[in-house]
DNA sequence: ATAAAATAAGGCATATTTGCCTATATTAAA
DNA sequence: TTTAATATAGGCAAATATGCCTTATTTTAT
């Protein structure tokens, strides 16, 4: 817990991804499968427990088809 | 590399980072101590060498007062 | 051209993430 | 309630990031 340094931050955007993910209707493991990723990761990611990388995020928007910036849309900007 | 999807995408985000940072007229090291973060990282950042972390993400949106959505501006998005 | 400032580069120990696996728990459907 | 589907959890080895340090290289100013 050294390098992570904003769990508020990574809790909202696990919640943000999750209701991407649902909007879309699909499981984990449908976009754990498109992006080829973990199915834990997914979990892990969207219950904020982990601080991953700028890579996965956006391998992950790429899966849901939407661009970088949407992913980030959780947080306060005009 | 095995853990590192996206080259480009980590390339124009540290372009993008760079060009945020000169703009408000700081330097490397200025935004790393706002940042509380090393010199060394920061330049490992903008050179896309690295595919840091959602949480220094955070951090230097915070460093340069810009809401993370900011950092993501160099997207394709309408 | 020279000096100073800024950036890049590289090494190394430690921390953290990631994939892979298995098991448990929660939720949804029949 | 039972079954199936979905999500959470935990362990482990390997991959990667990070901080800290020192040394080049490049850029800027004088």
């Amino acid at each position: 817990m050294k390098h992570t340094r904003h769990p508020e931050g990574l809790k909202r955007f696990g919640e943000h991804l999750r209701t991407m993910r649902k909007t879309r209707g699909l499981s984990q493991e449908d976009l754990a499968l498109r992006a080829d990723l973990e199915l834990s990761q997914i979990s892990r990611i969207e219950r904020g427990v982990i601080n991953t990388s700028l890579s996965q995020v956006f391998v992950i928007a790429e899966a849901l088809e939407v661009d970088v910036i949407e992913m980030f849309r959780f947080e306060r900007h005009l």
